[in-house]
DNA sequence: CGCCGAGTTGAACTGAATCAAGAAACGTGG
DNA sequence: CCACGTTTCTTGATTCAGTTCAACTCGGCG
């Protein structure tokens, strides 16, 4: 197997066996705006690969709600350590805007893994990009200031400033929408 | 494959096959306090599992260095984005107490995942493992203050405040020494 | 013994939160 | 398409958690 797969897991489905595994185990759905693909209080148990739209992960921190990730286009959105844990999901998954997915149920995919090195593999390759991309996400929170995490937000994922509120925006780089506002006004 | 390995990965390590095949691959070594594994610059080429003593994993942020992660007794240290991506490391990695260690090349790892599908299973375990402990301390560190955040430490993880300098549990906290000082005396 | 880093304590400062109130944008129903 | 209520965004004043700076104590070690 060739070590581009390593930096790019993704390509692996351009592997037509992985590419025709998954197509059996997904399923296209539609959610419209406002639906919850994963609830608070219940083991997630699908991951969804975003085809259109976007969805952001919440949790309420006690009265009001904080953003924690947002997924758009060819990204994945699940709960992954509650279905790992097989424990209650700390936080929800809503549908920004009107949604089209794949959904993928994690025992099927889990049991794709088990037939073949080939696939086995592409679930590792897999959760250490899930892994890669979290310990960014942690660099980027931890070792900057309000308007660092603006900049670097700006640069990173400028798409998500015209989909997405500036409340969402403001929790999800944990500041108060007073503060990105002000910031913003600069 | 029992269902229980996906709790608790290192659970694989029972089964002889995989245990003999990292026993191939590992070394034991030892090193003095101070001593650095890893360093800023170049990149992470080993993973180490911890046979007794405790690392930390740290970072210059302008002049004074910050701690982002300790590791002890059975525990693995290593800057494992850097290996992935194969870019030179943002972390050092120092020995706080004299260390003896359990030496494992990466790319001997991940000639052994090749090697058959237990083993490639056992490696994404391991990396899902890591993923849902990062999981867990972004979570500790986003949603709490500093007196919640100290609790949860020492709750979690007592034995570091045994072993670890405050200024150093201060910077993981992500807060100053005088901060952390101030919550222990009440 | 004296030095140096670690920890403590106090006072002043600051980045960001909170509170409040007005303006703009949005959506829903008539 | 407009009117109304609701949510979002902005702007200002105030507050607060945690930092910074500084002075002092303590313990270990050459």
């Amino acid at each position: 197997m060739n070590s581009k797969y390593y930096s790019n897991p993704s390509l692996l489905l351009e592997n037509s066996e992985i590419a025709e595994a998954f197509n059996d185990i997904m399923t296209y759905k539609k959610f419209p705006k406002h639906h919850l693909l994963c609830e608070t209080g219940k083991v997630c148990k699908n991951m969804y690969i975003i085809q259109s739209g976007i969805t952001r992960m919440f949790y309420y921190k006690e009265d009001k709600d904080v953003t924690v990730h947002f997924c758009t286009e060819q990204e994945t959105a699940s709960v992954f350590e509650s279905y790992v844990k097989n424990e209650k999901s700390k936080f929800n998954i809503e549908a920004l805007e009107e949604l089209e997915v794949m959904e993928i149920a994690f025992t099927d995919l889990e049991n794709l893994f088990s037939r073949s090195p080939e696939f086995e593999r592409f679930g590792r390759l897999f959760v250490q990009q899930l892994h890669i991309n979290l310990i960014e996400r942690i660099n980027d929170l931890h070792f900057h200031n309000a308007k660092e995490r603006y900049d670097k937000l700006l640069t990173k994922k400028p798409h998500l400033f015209q989909r997405v509120s500036q409340k969402h925006l403001a929790s999800y780089l944990n500041i108060t929408p007073e503060t990105l506002s002000r910031i913003r006004s600069k």
